[in-house]
Order: structure tokens, then C-alpha cells, then sequence
DNA sequence: ATGTCGAATAGGATTCGA
């Protein structure tokens, strides 16, 4: 089974170049974000006509996740636990059953800048969130993924010019921190599970040509219980989408479960 | 702040969010 997360940055201006790519590519299961789209609005009929079938969690105008999956898709939730006041549309899961059942969960984690400030208080809430809603994921001891745009940069080497990103909402100690936390109940960074070093990025921003000097960051990631880390067979950055007309900032991230 | 882009509002340029 292969699962791409990709951060397509509005499905209206990116429609084509999604279609494209989901008949060359052929995901299993592709984990979308930033959507920007209220479900109705979303185009759902071309992408069925590929053969997948379709469940999207959006909202007007920004945020909003959506689950493609060629198999069936069942108990289908939206929305992370923990606070029923919070209206952002970032987190919708899954259950895809192929050899093995495997829980989906699509997410797009807040970008919490300028930090600190609010929108940095509102990031860190929903990682603790987050870590609440992975600790029950452990809890039922059966394969699932956590997989979406995390607006967390890891480490120095995830960075081009990690110096440029240290006070920024993406790099800060509290956010690599609370990241740190959800990966030390027991969840596998699938990328860090098979590749080691500099140089891998999944964002590169539009502006200043960041894309033709490589100055990225890698913030796109697949987490995995223990369960589905014993499945994991092949991890990858698909970088080459980034050079493609009209493309996203972000490129999907795979990886291949033996299920 | 930016060698930028997408969406909303409004019916073109501006604002927000990233």
C-alpha cells in the first residue's frame, strides 16, 4: 500500500496538476491539505472517475484536509478531539483495509506564526491535542499513520539555512519539542526511519527562488505507530513535482506499507 | 520586509494567510 501526503495548496488552482498526478502516480491513499475549499466545492466527480473514492473535511476559504483512497474508506471522522470550539478544518480520519486495516489520520498542523503571539499559543494547543488523540491511537495497538503537512521542522539538517528559521513558529524549541513528545510515546518518523542526512525537503517557498537554490525545509512528515512502522517498507520525497508548471510550494511525501 | 501565490470580497485592488 502507498500513501502520499501532499499539501496542494488549493484545490481550485491545482485541480489539474492534482488529476495529473493522481493518474501517473497512482497512490493508494492520497492525504491532501490546504484544500481551501467547502466540501461542496471540492471536485470530487473527476477524481472518482480515477477510481477513488473521496472524503473531504473543508471549510471557506482556507485550511481544509481530504482523505483519496482507491479502496474503501470506513468510520470516517472529522475533526481533532479535545476542543469543540475549535472551527479550523485540519484533521479527518480513516479506516483503509488492504491485507492489513490501517488507520488513516490526514492532518495540517497550524502554522502558529508570527511567535510567539496567539497564533503560536493555538499551534501548541494542538499538538498537545494531538499527542492526546496519538496516545489513544497506541492505545488500540493496530496499524496507523499520522501523515500531513506538520509545519514542523525537526531538526537543523531538515532546514537549507536552518539559522534563517530559528525564531519562526516552524523551528522554535517549543515546536520541535512538542513533536519530540508524540515521537517518544512510540511513533516512527517514517522519512528518519530509512533515510539519514542534510539535504531532503518537502516546501520550498514561491518567493526569492527558493526552489532553484534548494533553500527548502522538510515539514511534510508520515508518523506510525509501532504496528504500522513494522510494515514500513520504502519511505521517499517526491522533490521533482516542485519544478512542475503552476505547482505547489509543497511535494508529496510516500511511503509504502507491506499492507 | 520579501525576486510569491491563492482565496475572499467585490466587481478591481486590497487584505489575509502562508
Amino acid at each position: 500500500m502507498r500513501i502520499a501526503t501532499f499539501n496542494i495548496n488549493g484545490i481550485k488552482a491545482r485541480a489539474e496538476l492534482l488529476l495529473d498526478w493522481l493518474s501517473e502516480a497512482r497512490p493508494d491513499v492520497a492525504l491532501l491539505q490546504e484544500i481551501k475549499s467547502v466540501d461542496e466545492a471540492f471536485p470530487r466527480g473527476p477524481i472518482e472517475d480515477l477510481g477513488y473514492n473521496v472524503e473531504t473535511h473543508g471549510q471557506k476559504g482556507f485550511n481544509g484536509v481530504a482523505i483519496l483512497s482507491r479502496l474503501p474508506l470506513e468510520d470516517v471522522t472529522r475533526g481533532l478531539p479535545g476542543d469543540a470550539g475549535d472551527e479550523q478544518a485540519r484533521w479527518i480520519e480513516a479506516t483503509v483495509v488492504g491485507t492489513r486495516a490501517v488507520r488513516l489520520c490526514g492532518l495540517y498542523l497550524p502554522n502558529g506564526n508570527p511567535a510567539p503571539g496567539p497564533k503560536f499559543d493555538y499551534k501548541l494547543a494542538w499538538m498537545a491535542r494531538l499527542q492526546a488523540r496519538a496516545s489513544a491511537l497506541l492505545n488500540a495497538e493496530e496499524p496507523a499513520v499520522m501523515a500531513g503537512d506538520y509545519n514542523v521542522i525537526p531538526q537543523a539538517q531538515d532546514a537549507a539555512r536552518p539559522e534563517a528559521w530559528r525564531e519562526d513558529a516552524l523551528f522554535r524549541p517549543e515546536t520541535r519539542a512538542a513533536f519530540r513528545r508524540i515521537l517518544n510515546l512510540g511513533f516512527t518518523e517514517a522519512f528518519r526511519g530509512r533515510v539519514q542526512g542534510p539535504g531532503h525537503y518537502s516546501f520550498w517557498d514561491y518567493q526569492a527562488g527558493a526552489y532553484d537554490r534548494n533553500d527548502g525545509i522538510r515539514i511534510d512528515h508520515h508518523l506510525l505507530s509501532p504496528q504500522a512502522a513494522d510494515l514500513l517498507t520504502d519511505c521517499w520525497i517526491e522533490a521533482e513535482m516542485r519544478g512542475r508548471e503552476k505547482p505547489s510550494d509543497h511535494v508529496p511525501v510516500w511511503i509504502e506499507l507491506d499492507a
